[in-house]
DNA sequence: AACGGCTCGC
DNA sequence: CTGCGAGCCGTTC
């Protein structure tokens, strides 16, 4: 490793790994924690073709819900406290810097910690054959297409994003002075302890609710709306001043600080976070990127393609309910599929005993509510604050909604008793989550593990269901050669970057790729678009 | 650095 | 007291 830190030296191991893992045989495996981080730092440009079995993956693959860093597995699986990274000279967030000395501790110790966990995983996994399955079809190939993605990136418009950044401190600060004359002094609108004093003690605002754990006065949006609505003035202010802000701190000035030498945005995709088997985006989180208001949508011209190339967004339409419809074999919905219908409206009309033609407005927004709730294993007192009437109005939403459907009420059943029996549940590919609470005596620990067991089936199917698909693709625009590329994936939807010239053939191969990963008694239906900018392509 | 509050996404 | 995440800011230690 010495030798390595040496430049000629490095760039020749580098390019022995790479060509070994391009021409690389799937029995023969490259092992490691967290190999995306060493395949990233390695380059993969020639492809990955060797076998990969990554400690960190197959942790996560085994007990999702848990922490998968070698430092934790090395304290859990054994019973060793390794020499932190911090004392071996390096600080959380920071890039390794290949010349230290203390680097060669880190990867000693790195090395040593992860030989001794391998034989345990290894066993672990091959006695869980579900598992392996999981592991070897689904995390394994998607390692490589995530190195790709990463090592790719987004362009990003950094002009376009300063200038909507000098229009957004116009209205700022106007917006600022608007508050002061109304609060009768200065002080730090982004403290919602001193925005607490202001609004509940200076002016004598009805305290609405606590927060939960200080117990300090609550400041959120809810509570500023429905003060708002009670005819206060300062809070309209207040909300639009957070709306303003959080777009301006959070995206607009902080992504242009993120952009590499190419010009382009580089997130990280952590396989090994979500408890459900969802992919998250770090540094920066290119999956909460705004959408519901016209203004935060502006923030997605700043992604652009290059010059020649477009951007093709690709979302799964209800992938979610669909999954529901599918794995709790419920005929209604699932005939509701395939006539191709509104969803929301369907469920309106039959919870409410309708015409679909006759759902109102109101009465399809607390389907669409039912229906998310439902996947989030929904409570009367959850179901009742959403739609702002009260709880036994809400039972009874519920109760109409699982006689209407009673495959989902059979499902939800069949799920808690699964989670009761086994303590886990497993998702249609067999990802497995655990859930000990679910044996509990303490109610509200309980409950929540019954709702994660109901939401999890569901959750992690779809993500499974993704997961397959960006392999699928991969694999598919390698095979036919095209230059197109995955670049993002947000939960339901997926971006790439395209050849002008390719636009109709990537279209329908990943169209075709998508909606046919799997077959499912509803089919998988796809919204596509494509534009210069992701914004244009939505 | 750790935590809480808040807000963004699916 | 509806599921799963991440980031920014202020506060506290």
């Amino acid at each position: 490793f010495a030798d390595f830190r040496r430049e000629g030296l490095r760039q020749a191991a580098l390019e022995s790994l790479q060509g070994w893992l391009a021409a690389g045989d799937p029995a023969v495996e490259l092992e490691g924690h967290d190999l995306k981080e060493a395949l990233r730092f390695a380059g993969c440009r020639h492809g990955c073709r060797a076998g990969l079995f990554d400690s960190m993956l197959v942790s996560y693959v085994l007990r999702p819900a848990t922490k998968h860093g070698l430092e934790d597995l090395a304290f859990e699986r054994l019973q060793q406290k390794p020499v932190s990274l911090q004392e071996a000279g390096f600080v959380k967030g920071g890039e390794p810097a290949p010349e230290s000395e203390a680097i060669l501790t880190l990867a000693a110790e790195t090395l040593e910690l992860t030989r001794r966990l391998l034989p345990g995983l290894r066993e672990d996994l091959r006695q869980q054959e579900a598992l392996e399955k999981v592991y070897r079809e689904i995390e394994e190939p998607l390692l490589p297409v995530l190195v790709g993605m990463e090592e790719r990136g987004v362009l990003l418009d950094c002009t376009f994003l300063a200038a909507m950044s000098t229009e957004l401190g116009k209205e700022i600060d106007s917006l600022e002075a608007e508050i002061y004359r109304l609060a009768g002094e200065e002080f730090n609108i982004n403290s919602s302890q001193q925005l607490g004093v202001i609004l509940f003690e200076k002016l004598g605002y009805p305290v609405l609710k606590r927060t939960r754990k200080t117990k300090s006065y609550a400041t959120g949006a809810e509570i500023l709306e429905e003060l708002a609505s009670r005819g206060y003035p300062l809070p309209a202010e207040l909300l639009r001043f957070r709306e303003l802000t959080k777009l301006r701190s959070t995206y607009v000035d902080a992504l242009p600080t993120l952009v590499a030498e190419d010009g382009r945005i580089h997130t990280r995709f952590n396989q090994a976070v979500a408890a459900t088997g969802r992919l998250s985006s770090a540094r920066p989180n290119l999956q909460n990127i705004p959408v519901r208001t016209e203004l935060g949508q502006q923030i997605r011209r700043a992604f652009v393609a290059p010059e020649g190339h477009l951007l093709l967004a690709a979302d799964y339409s209800q992938v979610e309910l669909r999954v529901l419809a599918h794995i709790a074999e419920e005929e209604a919905l699932q005939e509701a599929f395939h006539r191709g219908e509104d969803i929301h409206r369907s469920t309106a009309a039959r919870v409410f005993g309708i015409d679909p033609g006759m759902v109102t407005g109101e009465q399809r927004r607390a389907a669409k509510t039912i229906n998310f709730g439902i996947i989030y294993g929904i409570s009367p007192f959850g179901l009742a604050r959403n739609l702002g009437i009260d709880q036994k109005t809400a039972r009874g939403f519920i109760d109409d909604y699982l006689e209407s459907y009673p495959g989902v009420r059979r499902y939800v059943e069949e799920t808690e008793a699964i989670a009761a029996e086994t303590g886990k549940v497993e998702t249609l590919y067999g990802r497995v989550r655990w859930l000990p609470d679910i044996k509990s005596k303490n109610r509200a620990l309980k409950e929540n593990a019954r709702r994660m067991a109901i939401n999890a089936r569901i959750q992690g199917t779809a993500a499974d269901i993704m997961k397959l698909a960006m392999i699928a693709i991969d694999h598919r625009l390698g095979a036919d050669g095209h230059a197109a590329r995955l670049l993002l994936t947000v939960h339901d939807e997926l971006v790439l970057e395209v050849p002008e010239a390719e636009i109709d053939p990537v279209s329908a191969l990943v169209q075709a790729e998508m909606e046919s990963v799997t077959k499912l008694a509803v089919p998988l239906v796809l919204d596509l678009g494509s534009g210069p900018s992701w914004y244009d392509a939505k």
